[in-house]
DNA sequence: CCATCAAGTAACTGTTTAGTTACCGACTTG
DNA sequence: CAAGTCGGTAACTAAACAGTTACTTGATGG
Protein backbone atom coordinates (compact mmCIF):
# COMPACT_ATOMS: atom_id res chain seq x y z
CA UNK A 1 0.00 0.00 0.00
CA UNK A 2 2.92 2.45 0.50
CA UNK A 3 3.89 3.01 -2.74
CA UNK A 4 4.49 6.82 -1.71
CA UNK A 5 8.02 7.15 -3.22
CA UNK A 6 9.37 9.98 -1.66
CA UNK A 7 12.13 9.05 0.79
CA UNK A 8 11.55 8.06 4.49
CA UNK A 9 12.69 10.91 6.10
CA UNK A 10 13.33 10.85 9.95
CA UNK A 11 14.67 12.71 12.65
CA UNK A 12 13.55 16.26 11.05
CA UNK A 13 13.08 18.72 13.83
CA UNK A 14 9.53 18.93 12.49
CA UNK A 15 6.90 16.39 13.20
CA UNK A 16 6.45 13.91 10.54
CA UNK A 17 3.85 16.00 8.34
CA UNK A 18 1.54 15.40 5.62
CA UNK A 19 3.20 13.40 2.90
CA UNK A 20 5.02 11.06 5.52
CA UNK A 21 1.63 10.35 7.64
CA UNK A 22 -0.56 9.13 5.11
CA UNK A 23 -0.86 5.97 6.76
CA UNK A 24 -0.57 7.37 10.68
CA UNK A 25 -2.44 10.34 11.25
CA UNK A 26 -4.14 11.04 14.62
CA UNK A 27 -5.66 14.10 13.49
CA UNK A 28 -6.80 13.57 10.40
CA UNK A 29 -8.48 10.01 11.77
CA UNK A 30 -9.71 12.62 14.25
CA UNK A 31 -11.38 14.74 12.41
CA UNK A 32 -12.60 12.67 9.57
CA UNK A 33 -14.40 10.83 12.76
CA UNK A 34 -15.72 14.19 13.82
CA UNK A 35 -17.05 14.68 9.99
CA UNK A 36 -18.74 11.40 9.52
CA UNK A 37 -20.38 11.38 12.89
CA UNK A 38 -22.12 14.79 11.50
CA UNK A 39 -23.30 13.37 8.71
CA UNK A 40 -24.59 10.30 10.17
CA UNK A 41 -26.06 12.23 13.54
CA UNK A 42 -28.06 14.63 11.29
CA UNK A 43 -29.20 11.74 8.23
CA UNK A 44 -30.16 9.20 11.47
CA UNK A 45 -30.58 11.42 14.30
CA UNK A 46 -29.54 10.13 17.57
CA UNK A 47 -31.39 6.97 18.02
CA UNK A 48 -30.98 5.79 14.49
CA UNK A 49 -27.25 6.60 14.19
CA UNK A 50 -24.35 3.92 14.13
CA UNK A 51 -21.38 3.37 16.18
CA UNK A 52 -20.13 1.21 13.43
CA UNK A 53 -21.45 3.20 10.40
CA UNK A 54 -19.77 6.37 11.61
CA UNK A 55 -16.42 4.46 11.89
CA UNK A 56 -16.92 2.84 8.24
CA UNK A 57 -17.83 6.54 6.76
CA UNK A 58 -14.69 7.91 8.60
CA UNK A 59 -12.72 5.04 6.97
CA UNK A 60 -11.56 3.72 10.32
CA UNK A 61 -13.12 1.57 13.13
CA UNK A 62 -14.71 1.74 16.59
CA UNK A 63 -11.89 1.48 18.52
CA UNK A 64 -10.09 4.99 17.54
CA UNK A 65 -14.33 6.49 17.91
CA UNK A 66 -14.03 5.45 21.48
CA UNK A 67 -10.94 6.30 22.09
CA UNK A 68 -11.15 10.00 20.74
CA UNK A 69 -14.14 10.65 21.85
CA UNK A 70 -15.43 8.71 24.90
CA UNK A 71 -18.63 6.96 23.78
CA UNK A 72 -21.53 7.74 20.97
CA UNK A 73 -23.07 10.33 23.57
CA UNK A 74 -19.81 12.67 23.85
CA UNK A 75 -19.40 12.38 20.02
CA UNK A 76 -22.42 13.48 19.64
CA UNK A 77 -22.45 16.84 21.73
CA UNK A 78 -19.19 17.64 19.84
CA UNK A 79 -20.74 17.23 16.57
CA UNK A 80 -23.59 19.68 18.12
CA UNK A 81 -21.13 21.75 19.57
CA UNK A 82 -18.91 22.44 16.44
CA UNK A 83 -21.90 22.76 14.34
CA UNK A 84 -22.73 26.09 16.87
CA UNK A 85 -20.00 27.53 16.36
CA UNK A 86 -19.66 27.58 12.91
CA UNK A 87 -22.98 29.24 11.77
CA UNK A 88 -21.77 31.57 15.05
CA UNK A 89 -18.77 32.24 13.77
CA UNK A 90 -19.62 33.18 10.51
CA UNK A 91 -22.53 34.99 11.92
CA UNK A 92 -19.76 36.98 13.89
CA UNK A 93 -17.66 37.77 10.68
CA UNK A 94 -20.85 39.92 9.04
CA UNK A 95 -20.44 42.96 11.06
CA UNK A 96 -23.76 43.77 11.08
CA UNK A 97 -23.23 47.02 13.03
CA UNK A 98 -21.18 48.54 10.06
CA UNK A 99 -24.22 49.36 7.64
CA UNK A 100 -26.88 51.33 8.14
CA UNK A 101 -29.61 49.50 10.78
CA UNK A 102 -32.24 48.34 7.65
CA UNK A 103 -29.30 46.81 5.58
CA UNK A 104 -27.91 45.12 8.74
CA UNK A 105 -30.92 43.66 9.78
CA UNK A 106 -32.11 42.44 5.94
CA UNK A 107 -28.02 41.12 5.61
CA UNK A 108 -28.39 39.31 8.73
CA UNK A 109 -31.95 37.38 7.38
CA UNK A 110 -29.86 36.64 4.16
CA UNK A 111 -27.15 35.34 5.90
CA UNK A 112 -29.05 33.38 7.93
CA UNK A 113 -31.03 32.03 5.12
CA UNK A 114 -28.66 30.94 2.76
CA UNK A 115 -26.08 29.08 5.86
CA UNK A 116 -29.25 27.05 6.73
CA UNK A 117 -29.26 26.32 2.75
CA UNK A 118 -25.83 25.67 2.88
CA UNK A 119 -25.79 23.65 5.91
CA UNK A 120 -28.67 20.74 6.23
CA UNK A 121 -26.45 18.70 8.98
CA UNK A 122 -26.87 22.05 10.77
CA UNK A 123 -31.03 22.04 10.69
CA UNK A 124 -30.83 18.65 11.40
CA UNK A 125 -29.30 18.67 14.18
CA UNK A 126 -30.85 20.76 16.09
CA UNK A 127 -34.08 19.05 15.74
CA UNK A 128 -32.49 15.94 16.83
CA UNK A 129 -31.18 17.65 19.91
CA UNK A 130 -34.85 19.39 20.44
CA UNK A 131 -36.18 16.23 19.84
CA UNK A 132 -34.38 15.14 23.28
CA UNK A 133 -35.32 18.71 25.18
CA UNK A 134 -31.62 19.57 24.95
CA UNK A 135 -30.62 17.25 26.99
CA UNK A 136 -27.08 16.65 25.74
CA UNK A 137 -26.98 20.58 24.82
CA UNK A 138 -27.44 21.88 28.42
CA UNK A 139 -24.17 19.53 29.67
CA UNK A 140 -22.17 21.89 27.08
CA UNK A 141 -20.12 25.04 28.58
CA UNK A 142 -18.51 26.21 25.87
CA UNK A 143 -22.19 26.91 23.78
CA UNK A 144 -23.86 29.47 26.49
CA UNK A 145 -20.94 32.57 26.27
CA UNK A 146 -21.41 31.62 22.26
CA UNK A 147 -24.38 33.50 21.70
CA UNK A 148 -24.86 37.06 24.24
CA UNK A 149 -23.08 37.95 21.21
CA UNK A 150 -25.37 37.96 18.45
CA UNK A 151 -28.17 39.52 21.35
CA UNK A 152 -25.75 42.20 21.73
CA UNK A 153 -24.80 42.98 18.39
CA UNK A 154 -28.06 43.01 17.28
CA UNK A 155 -29.56 44.96 20.08
CA UNK A 156 -27.46 47.61 18.95
CA UNK A 157 -28.52 47.87 15.37
CA UNK A 158 -32.31 47.78 16.58
CA UNK A 159 -31.23 50.79 19.20
CA UNK A 160 -29.57 52.78 16.28
CA UNK A 161 -32.88 51.99 14.03
CA UNK A 162 -35.25 53.18 16.59
CA UNK A 163 -33.25 56.53 16.98
CA UNK A 164 -33.35 57.26 13.23
CA UNK A 165 -36.70 56.57 13.18
CA UNK A 166 -36.48 53.65 10.73
CA UNK A 167 -37.74 50.80 13.72
CA UNK A 168 -40.83 50.79 15.84
CA UNK A 169 -40.01 51.31 19.19
CA UNK A 170 -41.24 48.14 20.51
CA UNK A 171 -39.23 45.80 18.41
CA UNK A 172 -37.56 43.46 19.70
CA UNK A 173 -34.16 41.77 19.00
CA UNK A 174 -34.76 38.13 20.02
CA UNK A 175 -38.09 38.47 18.74
CA UNK A 176 -36.02 39.38 15.51
CA UNK A 177 -33.59 36.75 15.66
CA UNK A 178 -36.91 34.19 16.05
CA UNK A 179 -38.43 35.79 13.21
CA UNK A 180 -35.35 35.27 11.09
CA UNK A 181 -34.52 31.68 12.28
CA UNK A 182 -38.15 30.82 11.72
CA UNK A 183 -39.08 31.61 8.30
CA UNK A 184 -35.71 29.93 7.43
CA UNK A 185 -35.71 26.77 9.53
CA UNK A 186 -39.43 25.67 8.99
CA UNK A 187 -39.17 26.10 5.12
CA UNK A 188 -36.05 23.66 4.58
CA UNK A 189 -36.18 21.17 7.61
CA UNK A 190 -39.59 20.41 6.57
CA UNK A 191 -39.33 21.14 2.92
CA UNK A 192 -40.27 17.26 2.18
CA UNK A 193 -43.46 16.74 4.02
CA UNK A 194 -44.57 20.38 2.55
CA UNK A 195 -43.25 19.79 -0.94
CA UNK A 196 -45.42 16.35 -0.11
CA UNK A 197 -48.42 17.77 0.76
CA UNK A 198 -49.02 20.72 -1.30
CA UNK A 199 -47.49 19.18 -4.02
CA UNK A 200 -44.86 21.82 -4.80
CA UNK A 201 -41.14 21.78 -5.03
CA UNK A 202 -39.80 23.67 -2.49
CA UNK A 203 -36.50 23.05 -3.29
CA UNK A 204 -36.71 24.24 -6.25
CA UNK A 205 -34.62 27.68 -7.46
CA UNK A 206 -37.38 29.57 -8.23
CA UNK A 207 -39.91 28.87 -5.22
CA UNK A 208 -36.41 29.47 -2.89
CA UNK A 209 -35.50 32.77 -4.29
CA UNK A 210 -39.16 33.83 -3.96
CA UNK A 211 -38.67 33.09 -0.52
CA UNK A 212 -35.58 34.59 0.31
CA UNK A 213 -37.19 37.69 -0.86
CA UNK A 214 -39.96 37.59 1.49
CA UNK A 215 -37.91 36.61 3.81
CA UNK A 216 -35.91 39.81 4.45
CA UNK A 217 -39.68 41.11 3.47
CA UNK A 218 -41.09 39.96 6.46
CA UNK A 219 -38.45 40.63 8.99
CA UNK A 220 -38.36 44.43 7.87
CA UNK A 221 -42.14 44.75 7.22
CA UNK A 222 -42.29 43.52 11.05
CA UNK A 223 -40.16 46.34 12.48
CA UNK A 224 -40.16 49.09 10.48
CA UNK A 225 -41.88 52.31 11.42
CA UNK B 1 -62.02 6.19 11.18
CA UNK B 2 -64.22 3.15 12.49
CA UNK B 3 -66.78 5.81 13.41
CA UNK B 4 -68.53 2.71 15.34
CA UNK B 5 -67.75 4.07 18.43
CA UNK B 6 -69.43 0.87 21.03
CA UNK B 7 -67.69 -2.14 20.67
CA UNK B 8 -69.66 -4.57 17.90
CA UNK B 9 -73.26 -5.34 18.93
CA UNK B 10 -74.82 -8.47 17.66
CA UNK B 11 -78.72 -9.13 17.23
CA UNK B 12 -78.58 -11.18 20.26
CA UNK B 13 -80.63 -8.85 22.75
CA UNK B 14 -78.31 -9.02 25.98
CA UNK B 15 -75.18 -7.23 24.53
CA UNK B 16 -71.46 -7.80 25.90
CA UNK B 17 -71.55 -4.92 28.42
CA UNK B 18 -68.82 -2.94 29.72
CA UNK B 19 -67.78 -4.99 32.58
CA UNK B 20 -67.71 -7.65 30.33
CA UNK B 21 -65.80 -6.48 27.93
CA UNK B 22 -63.10 -4.77 30.05
CA UNK B 23 -60.88 -8.11 29.34
CA UNK B 24 -61.33 -8.58 25.60
CA UNK B 25 -62.20 -4.81 23.42
CA UNK B 26 -60.53 -4.90 20.18
CA UNK B 27 -61.57 -1.25 19.49
CA UNK B 28 -59.94 -0.55 22.82
CA UNK B 29 -56.89 -2.28 22.58
CA UNK B 30 -56.36 -0.93 18.96
CA UNK B 31 -56.67 2.54 19.69
CA UNK B 32 -54.59 2.19 22.83
CA UNK B 33 -52.21 1.01 20.72
CA UNK B 34 -52.27 3.77 18.30
CA UNK B 35 -51.89 6.55 21.81
CA UNK B 36 -49.27 4.88 22.76
CA UNK B 37 -47.25 4.74 19.66
CA UNK B 38 -48.05 8.32 18.81
CA UNK B 39 -46.75 9.30 22.30
CA UNK B 40 -44.09 6.79 21.79
CA UNK B 41 -43.14 7.83 18.11
CA UNK B 42 -43.33 11.89 19.34
CA UNK B 43 -40.58 11.40 22.27
CA UNK B 44 -38.07 9.16 20.88
CA UNK B 45 -38.43 9.74 16.77
CA UNK B 46 -38.26 6.54 14.47
CA UNK B 47 -35.33 5.27 15.32
CA UNK B 48 -35.37 5.77 19.13
CA UNK B 49 -39.34 4.56 19.75
CA UNK B 50 -39.89 1.05 20.78
CA UNK B 51 -42.33 -1.77 20.12
CA UNK B 52 -41.49 -3.19 23.56
CA UNK B 53 -42.33 0.45 24.71
CA UNK B 54 -45.28 0.90 22.69
CA UNK B 55 -46.65 -2.24 23.54
CA UNK B 56 -46.15 -1.72 27.70
CA UNK B 57 -47.49 1.94 27.55
CA UNK B 58 -50.73 0.50 25.58
CA UNK B 59 -51.11 -2.17 28.42
CA UNK B 60 -50.85 -4.91 26.37
CA UNK B 61 -48.37 -6.85 24.48
CA UNK B 62 -46.36 -6.90 20.99
CA UNK B 63 -48.39 -9.95 19.67
CA UNK B 64 -51.71 -7.38 19.62
CA UNK B 65 -49.51 -4.48 17.71
CA UNK B 66 -48.05 -6.65 14.47
CA UNK B 67 -51.72 -8.46 14.53
CA UNK B 68 -53.59 -4.94 14.35
CA UNK B 69 -50.97 -2.81 12.08
CA UNK B 70 -48.50 -5.27 10.49
CA UNK B 71 -45.48 -4.20 11.62
CA UNK B 72 -43.30 -0.63 13.26
CA UNK B 73 -43.59 1.35 9.84
CA UNK B 74 -47.07 0.93 9.13
CA UNK B 75 -48.30 1.97 12.49
CA UNK B 76 -45.63 4.56 12.32
CA UNK B 77 -47.74 5.67 9.27
CA UNK B 78 -51.07 5.48 11.04
CA UNK B 79 -49.80 7.83 13.64
CA UNK B 80 -48.66 10.23 11.49
CA UNK B 81 -51.61 10.23 8.96
CA UNK B 82 -53.90 10.51 11.98
CA UNK B 83 -51.84 13.26 13.10
CA UNK B 84 -52.35 15.22 9.92
CA UNK B 85 -56.34 14.34 10.20
CA UNK B 86 -56.56 16.00 13.42
CA UNK B 87 -54.85 19.29 12.42
CA UNK B 88 -56.55 19.51 9.48
CA UNK B 89 -60.23 18.16 10.35
CA UNK B 90 -60.22 20.92 13.42
CA UNK B 91 -58.61 23.91 11.09
CA UNK B 92 -61.42 23.26 8.82
CA UNK B 93 -63.76 23.78 11.20
CA UNK B 94 -62.77 27.19 11.65
CA UNK B 95 -64.63 28.44 8.34
CA UNK B 96 -61.79 31.68 8.15
CA UNK B 97 -63.93 32.47 4.87
CA UNK B 98 -67.08 33.65 6.99
CA UNK B 99 -65.51 36.77 8.71
CA UNK B 100 -63.43 39.30 7.09
CA UNK B 101 -60.02 39.24 5.47
CA UNK B 102 -57.77 40.08 8.22
CA UNK B 103 -59.59 38.57 10.55
CA UNK B 104 -59.73 34.93 8.60
CA UNK B 105 -55.71 35.19 8.37
CA UNK B 106 -55.55 36.77 12.05
CA UNK B 107 -58.02 33.60 13.52
CA UNK B 108 -56.10 31.33 11.15
CA UNK B 109 -52.66 32.40 12.42
CA UNK B 110 -54.32 32.01 16.30
CA UNK B 111 -56.11 28.67 15.47
CA UNK B 112 -52.45 27.09 13.96
CA UNK B 113 -50.51 28.23 16.92
CA UNK B 114 -52.80 27.25 19.64
CA UNK B 115 -52.80 24.12 18.27
CA UNK B 116 -49.11 23.86 17.97
CA UNK B 117 -48.94 24.59 21.41
CA UNK B 118 -51.67 21.88 22.41
CA UNK B 119 -50.10 19.08 20.41
CA UNK B 120 -46.55 18.79 20.95
CA UNK B 121 -46.44 15.43 19.66
CA UNK B 122 -47.44 16.86 16.08
CA UNK B 123 -44.63 18.87 15.86
CA UNK B 124 -42.31 15.83 16.95
CA UNK B 125 -43.74 14.18 14.29
CA UNK B 126 -43.55 16.43 11.83
CA UNK B 127 -40.10 16.61 12.84
CA UNK B 128 -38.94 12.93 12.67
CA UNK B 129 -40.53 12.53 8.94
CA UNK B 130 -38.61 15.55 7.45
CA UNK B 131 -35.31 13.85 9.21
CA UNK B 132 -36.36 10.44 6.95
CA UNK B 133 -37.20 12.74 3.90
CA UNK B 134 -40.79 12.25 4.23
CA UNK B 135 -40.18 8.47 3.70
CA UNK B 136 -43.69 6.94 4.92
CA UNK B 137 -45.43 10.34 3.84
CA UNK B 138 -44.59 9.98 0.44
CA UNK B 139 -46.28 6.41 0.75
CA UNK B 140 -49.43 7.90 2.10
CA UNK B 141 -52.57 7.79 -0.08
CA UNK B 142 -54.79 9.78 2.29
CA UNK B 143 -53.30 12.61 2.54
CA UNK B 144 -52.64 14.30 -0.33
CA UNK B 145 -56.12 15.26 -0.81
CA UNK B 146 -56.64 16.72 2.93
CA UNK B 147 -54.56 19.74 2.08
CA UNK B 148 -55.79 21.28 -1.77
CA UNK B 149 -59.21 22.40 1.11
CA UNK B 150 -56.70 24.64 2.98
CA UNK B 151 -54.96 26.40 0.19
CA UNK B 152 -58.29 26.67 -1.42
CA UNK B 153 -59.83 28.60 1.15
CA UNK B 154 -57.23 30.36 1.92
CA UNK B 155 -56.98 31.71 -1.46
CA UNK B 156 -60.31 32.59 -1.47
CA UNK B 157 -59.94 34.65 1.73
CA UNK B 158 -56.92 36.54 0.16
CA UNK B 159 -58.41 37.08 -3.34
CA UNK B 160 -61.66 39.20 -1.40
CA UNK B 161 -59.09 41.16 0.81
CA UNK B 162 -57.56 42.31 -2.42
CA UNK B 163 -60.18 43.46 -3.97
CA UNK B 164 -61.19 45.30 -0.72
CA UNK B 165 -57.89 46.81 -0.99
CA UNK B 166 -56.84 45.80 2.23
CA UNK B 167 -54.27 42.91 0.86
CA UNK B 168 -51.17 43.63 -1.45
CA UNK B 169 -51.73 42.13 -5.16
CA UNK B 170 -48.60 40.07 -4.13
CA UNK B 171 -49.94 38.23 -1.16
CA UNK B 172 -49.21 34.17 -1.87
CA UNK B 173 -51.38 31.33 -0.21
CA UNK B 174 -48.70 29.19 0.11
CA UNK B 175 -46.74 32.03 1.47
CA UNK B 176 -48.94 33.06 4.15
CA UNK B 177 -49.43 29.30 5.71
CA UNK B 178 -46.01 28.99 4.97
CA UNK B 179 -45.24 32.01 7.83
CA UNK B 180 -47.46 31.11 9.84
CA UNK B 181 -46.18 28.17 10.33
CA UNK B 182 -42.89 28.64 10.88
CA UNK B 183 -42.98 31.14 13.32
CA UNK B 184 -44.94 28.68 15.20
CA UNK B 185 -43.39 25.67 14.76
CA UNK B 186 -39.65 26.85 15.15
CA UNK B 187 -40.65 29.03 18.34
CA UNK B 188 -42.50 25.75 20.50
CA UNK B 189 -40.35 22.76 18.65
CA UNK B 190 -36.81 24.39 19.07
CA UNK B 191 -37.69 25.75 22.33
CA UNK B 192 -35.31 23.49 24.22
CA UNK B 193 -32.13 24.51 22.36
CA UNK B 194 -33.31 28.18 22.00
CA UNK B 195 -34.36 28.53 25.80
CA UNK B 196 -31.04 27.22 26.35
CA UNK B 197 -28.33 29.38 24.57
CA UNK B 198 -30.23 32.61 25.12
CA UNK B 199 -31.22 31.65 28.60
CA UNK B 200 -34.65 32.99 28.69
CA UNK B 201 -37.77 30.65 29.06
CA UNK B 202 -39.50 30.66 26.04
CA UNK B 203 -42.39 27.87 27.28
CA UNK B 204 -43.39 30.94 30.48
CA UNK B 205 -46.68 32.73 29.65
CA UNK B 206 -45.59 36.38 29.26
CA UNK B 207 -43.26 34.79 26.34
CA UNK B 208 -45.41 32.58 24.76
CA UNK B 209 -48.35 35.62 24.95
CA UNK B 210 -45.84 37.92 23.13
CA UNK B 211 -45.27 35.65 20.35
CA UNK B 212 -48.81 34.77 19.86
CA UNK B 213 -49.10 38.70 19.84
CA UNK B 214 -46.01 38.23 17.09
CA UNK B 215 -47.17 35.82 14.76
CA UNK B 216 -50.10 37.54 14.17
CA UNK B 217 -48.68 41.06 14.07
CA UNK B 218 -46.21 39.49 11.28
CA UNK B 219 -48.44 37.71 9.69
CA UNK B 220 -50.34 40.54 8.35
CA UNK B 221 -47.73 43.18 8.05
CA UNK B 222 -46.27 41.14 5.78
CA UNK B 223 -49.41 41.05 3.10
CA UNK B 224 -51.66 44.59 4.27
CA UNK B 225 -51.45 46.38 1.61
C1' DC C 1 18.96 -1.94 17.95
C1' DC C 2 15.73 -2.79 21.00
C1' DA C 3 12.33 -1.09 24.41
C1' DT C 4 8.45 1.63 24.41
C1' DC C 5 4.43 3.79 23.24
C1' DA C 6 0.84 5.48 20.20
C1' DA C 7 -1.99 4.44 16.02
C1' DG C 8 -4.70 1.15 14.24
C1' DT C 9 -7.21 -3.62 13.39
C1' DA C 10 -10.51 -7.15 14.07
C1' DA C 11 -12.81 -10.41 16.57
C1' DC C 12 -15.54 -10.83 20.63
C1' DT C 13 -19.30 -9.99 24.44
C1' DG C 14 -23.47 -9.04 26.75
C1' DT C 15 -27.55 -6.76 25.81
C1' DT C 16 -31.32 -4.98 23.21
C1' DT C 17 -34.32 -5.19 19.46
C1' DA C 18 -37.98 -6.29 15.80
C1' DG C 19 -40.49 -9.83 14.71
C1' DT C 20 -42.44 -14.97 15.53
C1' DT C 21 -44.39 -19.00 17.46
C1' DA C 22 -46.87 -21.81 20.54
C1' DC C 23 -50.37 -21.54 23.37
C1' DC C 24 -54.56 -19.96 26.29
C1' DG C 25 -59.29 -18.84 27.21
C1' DA C 26 -63.68 -16.74 26.17
C1' DC C 27 -67.36 -16.47 23.15
C1' DT C 28 -70.27 -17.92 18.97
C1' DT C 29 -72.52 -21.05 16.13
C1' DG C 30 -73.81 -25.27 13.68
C1' DC D 1 -71.34 -29.45 23.17
C1' DA D 2 -67.80 -29.78 19.66
C1' DA D 3 -65.38 -26.90 16.73
C1' DG D 4 -63.76 -22.85 15.31
C1' DT D 5 -62.65 -18.03 15.67
C1' DC D 6 -60.88 -14.11 17.79
C1' DG D 7 -58.58 -11.35 21.52
C1' DG D 8 -54.85 -11.95 24.17
C1' DT D 9 -50.22 -13.73 26.71
C1' DA D 10 -45.46 -14.88 27.18
C1' DA D 11 -41.46 -17.09 25.91
C1' DC D 12 -38.46 -17.43 22.06
C1' DT D 13 -35.07 -16.27 17.98
C1' DA D 14 -31.95 -14.20 14.90
C1' DA D 15 -29.94 -10.08 14.03
C1' DA D 16 -28.09 -5.68 15.35
C1' DC D 17 -26.12 -2.97 18.65
C1' DA D 18 -22.68 -0.25 21.90
C1' DG D 19 -18.75 -0.99 23.96
C1' DT D 20 -14.24 -4.02 25.05
C1' DT D 21 -10.20 -6.77 24.65
C1' DA D 22 -6.33 -8.86 22.60
C1' DC D 23 -3.39 -8.06 19.23
C1' DT D 24 -0.37 -5.83 15.14
C1' DT D 25 2.31 -2.25 13.12
C1' DG D 26 5.50 1.33 12.89
C1' DA D 27 7.94 5.40 14.55
C1' DT D 28 11.08 7.25 18.09
C1' DG D 29 14.55 7.87 21.43
C1' DG D 30 17.78 6.05 24.84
Amino acid sequence: MNDNGENGQKKSSRRPSQERTAQRDPERTRAAILEAATREFAENGMGGARVDGIAERAGTNKRMLYHYFGDKEQLYLRVLEEAYVGIRTAERALHIGDRSPEEGIGELALFTWRYFLQHPEFLSLLGTENLHRARWLRQSVRLKELHSHLIGELSDVLERGKKQGVFVETADPLHVYLTIASLGYFYLSNQYTLSTIFGRDLIEPTHLNAWERHIVHVTLASIKG
